[in-house]
DNA sequence: AAGTAATCGAGACGGTACGTCAAGTCTTCCT
DNA sequence: AGGAAGACTTGACGTACCGTCTCGATTACTT
């Protein structure tokens, strides 16, 4: 995606090309930092992020902490590494032709993911980081939440091409809004999220629609 | 609410009468319960929850290490009792006879309460440990959030009291609907949540409510 | 003597006529102390020196560490009490009218009181506290090893009067030589000291004796 | 002996070649525990043992706590290591071919050394701490009483080879006697040790030796 | 007999040091 | 040059005891 490939960054080399400008100059090994990456979502799963260090990170990783050191800050900005590599593929949403069909889908993926997922729970981990880390807070979401807002986008954007959807809508508000629920009740209440629950924040977000309309 | 209202012990006894036949000869030194409670809250504000230690406040408070320990678990339930104690008279929502002010000035004040109180930052920060620690999740949820959550509840109570509601509606989803995007602005995509955003939110929320009708 | 009658010393009533049939003054529990030194006593044996505190004393004790401060000086100061209590009696040399006789026994006597013993354990924990704490070397050597000492000395004495020891021996240095092996033995050594042992330092102090005759 | 003569850990390269082939890659920091030794030694002489602290010395030294107990496991180990170092070259025993001259002038400064030096203090300290625990009271005795033993003797030895002394003598009992009333004085009756005890302490001796012959 | 005063067991208090853990830095050797 | 290893300083952790303090109960001497 972007060049800075910022390892940091990970995601980065899925385009494969890795013509990188001029190379890497001294090679980063990519086996030391794929078993970071995994290290670290292996213990968060096992032993929650209170308990994981860097030190066990390296560890497990079999690798050194230096090397964790040169190319992350913290632990959290390891598990967005992680985050980033494992979980952008999921919740892309369907593209049914209808929107309640796309929305019911997915908000009941996105719970799922949330609430079901190893990715779901790095993505809780980081969140609740992000409360105490302003710098983690930028790179989460300039990294992963501008990018999950435009997918989610998608099928509202699909509904309003497809004139269903009126022009004027606020999309913003509109994903606040059918998603808000679904976050709080993961992040903060602790409630469960079934689709029943998803199924009824769309239907009550297009009974809105038309009453809007 | 219960006179004892749940500080990690309680000295409580604020209905006074004392009796305690002789009981409890050893009291909790109130003194520093509140210097430590004080200390919490103040050093949250200024160096934020990663900085802040259980050394900290002990030495902030003028207390000893063990006098916390004796009476807490960690520095996230001294930030539980700080937030009870602090928090509980705020977020009352008003009777101004009308569902639609009561909502809007009540959701008005939530995101004040959130993004610009001190008890406010205690709550993020405490929502931020919750995804870390099962055990502060529990008593997040037992102590602060059940209590929250009825006296959120109050409003659309009145209303159908009123006759304005329909006796069926569901209040919980109602107010996964109207808080969620709230918090989901403010925990998680960290954007501000303006008058216009609550009261769209309310505004919405009424629109559906009439075409559920 | 003293008014006090300094319980931390114990001992020390001796002067009198132990009235104590029922009126302390103002009453301190006889029962407390004698629990107290009890206690450190026994957990001396159990647990060695370095791990016996206040604490475990008062617990064992069934006593409040008040009670402890309110007598004592410290641990040392406690075990010092224990030793004048149990340790006088023993250590008094036989009189069998012949120097060589009351010595061997007084030499193996003492070795055993301070390898075998409880209240040889004492001896040394305190021994071993004196090389740390000046205070308590004072009270040492004033409240006990005065004491011994002379006691230590009637051996030779009453071999002076029988004829058989020279008026102009130096008794201090006597007892260095045949006393200072044996603690040698014990304090920095750690070997033990057997009945050879004993009998043949007296036998060489005999010899030197006739020698300088 | 050798320079590195033991310390608590040596690294113990006395091999030399050190051909390793690839072991042992991170030393241990020869500054860092020089620094400890040395800061111990001054902390004792100004302080006194039961006021030294393990953080004390660390910082004193400016050395990390976690430095010190990875290579030591009390602050008597360090002042056992700080003991080796400072006191080996003391204490041996002159030759001028007479063993009343040699034996004065090793009590002499034997005395010198257990009440005047700094090392003396040391010992003195170790003295007391081993009569609390035994594991530090066994290296006590390995690495330094046996070596100490070894040169204490040296004078008898000689005395034997130039045929002043029997060959018969029961060497250990030898030095028990000239030794043990020195270290009685300094370490249980507190009694100064001027030169002429020191020097009363071997007439005896030699009048004894000669009375045997 | 009631009042007074000192001591008692208990245990919370402000502290100090403990010994451990992990942080982040640095150095060394290996590849 | 990057990486594995691990010793280093730093600082917080949570625990154990220190010595002081207050509490309510007990008990022996006043008065």
């Amino acid at each position: 995606m972007n060049k800075d490939s910022g390892f940091s960054q990970g995601i980065g080399e899925e385009g494969g090309l890795r013509t990188r400008h001029h190379g890497n100059r001294h090679r980063r090994s990519e086996e030391a930092r794929r078993a970071v990456l995994e290290a670290a979502d292996d213990l968060l799963a096992e032993i929650g992020f209170a308990a994981v260090t860097i030190e066990g990170i390296a560890a497990r990783a079999g690798v050194g902490k230096q090397t964790i050191y040169r190319w992350w800050q913290s632990k959290a900005d390891i598990l967005m590494d992680a985050l980033l590599e494992d979980a952008t593929q999921d919740l892309i949403p369907p593209d049914t032709g209808d929107l309640g069909s796309d929305l019911r889908i997915h908000l009941s993926n996105l719970a799922k993911f949330l609430t079901q997922s190893d990715a779901g729970a790095v993505f809780r981990a980081l969140v609740g980081q992000v409360q105490h880390d302003p710098v983690l807070a930028d790179r989460f979401r300039t990294d992963y939440l501008t990018r999950q807002r435009e997918v989610d986008r998608i099928p509202l954007l699909r509904s309003i091409e497809r004139g269903q959807l009126a022009r004027g809508v606020d999309l913003d508000l509109a994903l606040d809004q059918l998603l808000g629920p679904i976050y709080f009740r993961v992040l903060v209440t602790g409630q469960p999220v079934p689709r029943e629950i998803t199924d009824t924040l769309v239907k009550g977000f297009l009974k809105e629609m038309e009453a809007e309309a």
